[in-house]
DNA sequence: CAGTGGTCTAGACCACGAT
DNA sequence: TCGTGGTCTAGACCACTGG
């Protein structure tokens, strides 16, 4: 009657439990609640846990559910919206800038990255590490990479790494005009010191942002930040507001 | 000696078997080479198939597998950049879009769309479909959301829906001065009917774009297009070239 | 039809967090 | 110490693709 075609091919039992847990989340339970363990839950609807365990991972990874291993399965809060790439281009360390500068070593940058820069494959590189903080959460960690050609003047009287080098670094590169920045977003798996530093284990879902910073018709600096999937929105253009807290995909059919 | 720790936490099989067959389809594997199927290269690694498919899994994931059932595992081409927002707005339906106008049906919206488009909860919404194809393979599939006093002045001679009534309303839509455009990007999973559009299994990873065209001071449209996380990344600033074919993150160390 | 990846099961053990 | 989620196993069967 009103199914629109009958199910040749039956869906599998994660996504039609997905559909369920889905529901039930939207009916039933409130922000930070703690879900039935996932035996229990196995048991109840009479799937083998692995099973279970799929369908939640489809909910995590949609950012409904948050999983901590000793601790339980709880509903997650919205999406946080994190500001990417606002008009207003503006150097990262700007006055408004929202990263925090954790340190700086330098070093010969991987090629992938030497070939973005414009710069030699040999030229060495500052690497100042960042992190993002949002509502005392950890959402982001950023490596920058900055040519030497791109800050000539530093100081050889700070120090060759840390983070005051890292702060002596982002105020030289001020002193460029950016001209513009160009940023690209993809899907990535997070690696086992950013996923240590975003609360979150190897392999767990991240947006992966890369933009380049480019003054004097050149790449004078590259970034690549790395966003927890699961409670990031990234928003691009200038108010950085885009209020679709609920799943913008569902239908009301 | 050169490990700087000693792991006194073991890394998990898969995320270690990722790593090795990462390497491996760096030196060993050519774009489009088929591997080894999942029972032979799981007896090969001594691990059960289901160890052997989580790291498959993570390297699907980051775009450096294609898994398709019946056919096998193949080494998939670097992820193709494609152009979300550049800078100079234009409204969805100008002349250099790239997208394929599909069709048009008449519908309430969903609540959640309904708010972010500012006009009543109850205020009937055009809903354009739309296609995105690069290389000749399907990348995005899109919704659009555009109210009726966005596009007042629809000719009733024609079609109710379908393709030219789809081609009428984005017509109508260029006569409205656009102001700007906001755009966020989130994971998500695949919808059954997306998934089919996208040649993809449901629950597959897909970086949703939510997008507000706002013209007169007011959401003018709203665009929710879902793009491929396997094979997309996603360019914002005007050039739309951020050219690191190789997985940024990837490190020299 | 044979071979592939996709789903599912019923167990086991482990690492972690709280108590 | 106990309960949680995370990893892993060794099987089974199914759905799809291709020849």
């Amino acid at each position: 009657m009103g199914t629109t075609q009958l199910e040749s091919v039956p869906e599998p039992k994660y996504w039609h439990l997905r559909t369920v847990l889905s529901e039930a989340l939207d009916s039933e339970f409130t922000v930070g609640e703690i879900l039935p363990n996932e035996r229990d839950l196995a048991a109840r609807f009479g799937v083998a846990r692995a099973t279970l365990r799929q369908a939640l991972e489809q909910l995590e990874l949609e950012g409904r559910l948050q999983r901590r291993r000793g601790v339980g399965t709880t509903v997650a809060p919205p999406r946080v919206g994190v500001s990417v790439g606002s008009e207003q281009h503006a150097w990262p360390g700007a006055p408004d800038d929202v990263w925090q500068t954790v340190d700086c070593t330098p070093a010969v940058p991987p090629a992938s990255v030497a070939d973005a820069l414009d710069s030699g494959r040999d030229e060495p590189v500052h690497i100042v590490r960042r992190s993002r903080v949002t509502h005392g959460q950890p959402v982001a960690a950023e490596l920058l990479y900055i040519p030497q050609s791109s800050v000539p003047d530093l100081s050889a009287i700070d120090a060759p790494s840390g983070a005051a080098r890292a702060r002596a670094v982002l105020r030289e590169l001020q002193r460029l005009e950016l001209e513009r920045q160009e940023s690209a977003v993809e899907l990535g798996s997070a690696r086992a010191d950013d996923a240590k530093e975003l609360d979150r284990l190897p392999g767990a879902p991240v947006l992966v942002v890369t933009t380049r910073y480019i003054a004097e018709g050149r790449t004078a600096a590259l970034s690549v930040a790395t966003y927890r999937a699961d409670t990031c929105r990234l928003t691009f253009g200038d108010s950085g507001r885009v209020e679709i807290h609920q799943d913008p995909q569902r239908q009301a059919s």
